[in-house]
DNA sequence: CGATTAACGCGAAGTAGCTCGCGTTAATCT
DNA sequence: AGATTAACGCGAGCTACTTCGCGTTAATCG
């Protein structure tokens, strides 16, 4: 009896299907790094990877799927830091994260995985998916931080972590300019700034830190 | 003599010609906000705006670039406050974003000027240039706070208005997740407290601004 | 180590997306 | 208002992307 299956490369996972898969992913993210997402053809990854153009179709169906297993296949991209402190392990974090993007394969990735999911909602939700783990994972240093008594015990740690990557997928996405170190100070020191004051607190936000002496964010209409 | 021009729509700009861009452009809108952009193509197009196929490529090439001028057609999507104190313009804002993002149709929108900048560079530059002007645009809320004494002096407007706007499109690209009113408090809670801290200060970030108890972000490795 | 068959390579066939040429409609200018 | 011709509608062609069928190679299991 044969097992029904959609896609190939689940029954026999090892030997030349691993070879295949690597040299094709490994061909996608080369060329990301060089023309971008732009130029990215199934036959472009075909003559780069040496695999045949049949073989990527009946494997992954399209460049979107291919380009959502290459972000998975990065999972371990930017390490997660543990200073001791909070401060120092945004900075840590940022300065990984900003050392990733600098690079322009890695500008290209992020970029081609928006694009993807834009067409293929299967690509979105993994997307999603793989950032919401991220930001599960990343979160461990804000809870530490309110063990330390650093931050609000309500303070929400994805929301923290969310805020410290945005300026980055703003400045590649939006607007589309190269990610420089100093975005990486920026950012750690905003996040550490607006959580202290209570931003990413579940109450809703805006509790009093300490720090007010020019009026809070109140009511404004 | 006849003046060469490679798209139709500059010589004659009245009546038809309008009229059918305009039918396109809702068309396009209104789609971004039923299916979104994976299931927006030139034919679907074609058909919900009533303009043939060809006139859709003779004017426009590509889907990409109907996107792009979508966007710059609804410039005035976003009202800029001026409510005299800077808290109160950020949460303005902010709450005028999240209301625009907040519909399908605004999320689609940017969506697919995003995935339309990742495989056309005019458009790229496009929308480069069009998030370029509206960050200086809604910096006059912020050079207006420095000349009220809200701000440090060397404080950045571009960078304020990019980091209040950052969560949003984290939130809509990344997070793939609606966007609700609580992201646009956060987030005016946030950039007001990082850039009173100093964090969008041109002297490199960490300036001390009088709320420091717990240790500023300084070397952490 | 041999049998089984998943996964791959190859070229041809099929399908969709895009362009072209021609006739018609209606902006723009005089 | 009338002449000029830009912009549009229409359908037939064309190119490029996607799939299919068959033979070959090499994982996996007995």
């Amino acid at each position: 009896m044969t097992t029904a299956h959609q896609t190939p490369g689940e029954t026999r996972p090892g030997g030349r299907t691993a070879r295949t898969r690597r040299a094709v992913l490994d061909a996608v993210f080369e060329e990301l790094g060089e023309d971008g997402f732009a130029t990215l053809t199934m036959e472009r990854v075909a003559q780069r990877s040496g695999v045949h153009l049949a073989t990527l179709y009946r494997r992954w169906r399209s460049v979107d799927k291919i380009v959502c297993e290459l972000l998975t296949d990065m999972s371990s991209g930017v390490p997660l830091p543990d200073t001791g402190t909070l401060p120092g392990d945004l900075r840590a974090l940022a300065h990984g994260i900003a050392r990733f993007y600098g690079a322009a394969r890695g500008r290209g990735l992020i970029e081609a995985v928006v694009a993807a999911a834009a067409r293929d909602p299967q690509a979105a939700t993994a997307l999603r998916d793989f950032f919401d783990e991220r930001l599960v994972l990343a979160g461990a240093m804000v809870v530490r931080a309110v063990e330390r008594g650093e931050l609000p015990e309500d303070t929400d740690p994805k929301a923290v972590m969310a805020a410290l990557g945005a300026p980055f997928y703003y400045q590649i996405l939006i607007a589309r300019r190269p990610v420089e170190p100093e975005l990486a100070e920026s950012a750690a020191i905003a996040v550490w700034a607006a959580a202290r004051a209570g931003a990413y607190g579940t109450g809703g936000g805006g509790r009093s830190g300490g720090a007010e002496d020019a009026g809070a964010p109140g009511r404004a209409d």
